[in-house]
DNA sequence: CGTAGTTTTGAGTTTTGTCAATAACCGTGG
DNA sequence: CCACGGTTATTGACAAAACTCAAAACTACG
């Protein structure tokens, strides 16, 4: 895939990469896993780690961000509203996806927080130069957006053609597999526990369905033993076969 | 944004280009716009131009394309189903969009001629040669699944919180806009004709409908004078304004 | 002109949404 | 630790939207 003149990436190798990128996340499956040792370490110098509590704004629709970021914790949303007020959340973000449309333009959707969320930021024009420089990190986040587009694509499948219970059983499943992804693709049988990262009215503008009718659905699936729910938000899995099938796919 | 040492693509210059691409949509607004003559001789010298007639399987799911292809006339409907038979229409592609994946990988979702359709494709190991050596070309074909991606989501809000009416009247104004882009964008009043490229059955698989459902929001519109619908396909769009109002932007 | 395939329209059912009341949860301050 | 108020979630009764099934009208095409 690389060209033979393209330098290796360096994430496997023993390690001189800067002290705060070894533990991270997006140094092996985010975009910073294509990058040597020493254009990681460009990159890190004007890196800026923070984190954000619950429910902050990261970027309105039409606003220029000033910054791209790989999501290190947490969940974010991505969400377009319609002028009466309507909200649909188009795209969640887990660690460690790159977070910020490739090109500087004007943002089509707007980002907030959903859970605390840690970032690991770069101003927008080093990332942007550092894309035409490095092929290969144009090509990563290519390939990110390619992924994003059938994640997409996959929800268009789901809001059309789902009935409510389906949709609920699909986003469960969703959280499960991201929450613990070894023990989806396996499909072990063993009960899953998760935090939601959603409130149930978050939820319902994912799944483009009222709150109530999520919390219908919640309860539905607890009497059918297909799930336990405390505190309303901490779900366990007791039966992932049967919720697979709820889910109708 | 080409970096200094880069060919510049000769689109615009008088013309050395291989006379088929010449009144190219393509080759100006889609991907072949980012080419050089000498490139463009090389890529044309692989191409080959076809018609399909309405109702073509160009591809299903899981496959492994051997082409790669600009839309060069009609509309090819992208989609997706589920076991029991529900699909779902993800995507409409039309002139000059370049069809298929970028990599060679299965892919996710089935193409369908909805109308005659004219193709030129090329041979894919030929575009992902290219891509790989042509940075400009790679960038170019990276915008147009950055576009998709945005168009996805937008279609998202659009299944999940518009309700039949407004669906039925953004998909008018989807197709009106792609058939006379510069009417639609300058927002002039006068009445635009064009032919639905899809039945109502296909319609419904769009927006998440039932074809009954689809049919009756066109009587409706009908009703309201906003539309009028001659021999079921052909459409002219009365009040482009109040279609707007009505598609609840 | 007749036939196959679409599209429209009608009547009744199901699903989901709306409105409203109750219950659970969470952080704060006593 | 508990009581309190604000938020979030659940549940119920009813209304509205969309779906299903069925028949009739229209269109395309031989």
């Amino acid at each position: 895939m690389n060209s033979p003149r393209e330098p290796q990436p360096d994430g496997c190798k023993p390690d001189a990469a800067p002290v705060l990128c070894r533990e991270c996340e997006a140094r092996h499956r985010g975009i910073c896993g294509v990058l040597t040792h020493e254009e990681l370490a460009t990159f890190h110098q004007h890196a800026i780690q923070k984190s954000y509590p619950k429910g902050t704004a990261l970027l309105s629709i039409g606003d220029v961000p000033e910054f791209h970021a790989n999501v290190l914790q947490g969940v974010v949303k991505l969400s377009k509203t319609l002028q009466d007020g309507r909200q649909q959340i188009v795209g969640l973000q887990f660690a460690p996806d790159f977070l910020g449309r490739a090109w500087g333009e004007e943002s089509p959707v707007s980002a907030e927080t959903a859970t605390e969320v840690r970032l690991c930021s770069f101003p927008r024009d080093l990332v942007e130069r550092m894309m035409s420089t490095i092929h290969r990190l144009e090509h990563r986040v290519f390939e990110q957006v390619l992924l994003q587009l059938d994640l997409a694509r996959d929800w268009i499948l789901t809001l059309g053609q789902k009935a409510a219970s389906e949709k609920v059983a699909s986003f469960l499943l969703l959280i499960a597999t991201h929450h613990d992804p070894i023990a989806s693709a396996t499909r072990q049988g063993g009960p899953t526990t998760f935090e939601l990262p959603l409130s149930r009215g978050d939820i319902a503008d994912f799944l483009g369905l009222k709150l109530e009718t999520v919390s219908r659905q919640f309860s539905k699936l607890r009497e059918l033993d297909v799930i336990r729910i405390e505190h309303s938000r901490t779900v366990t899995v007791l039966n992932r076969a049967r919720l697979l099938e709820l889910s109708g796919p």
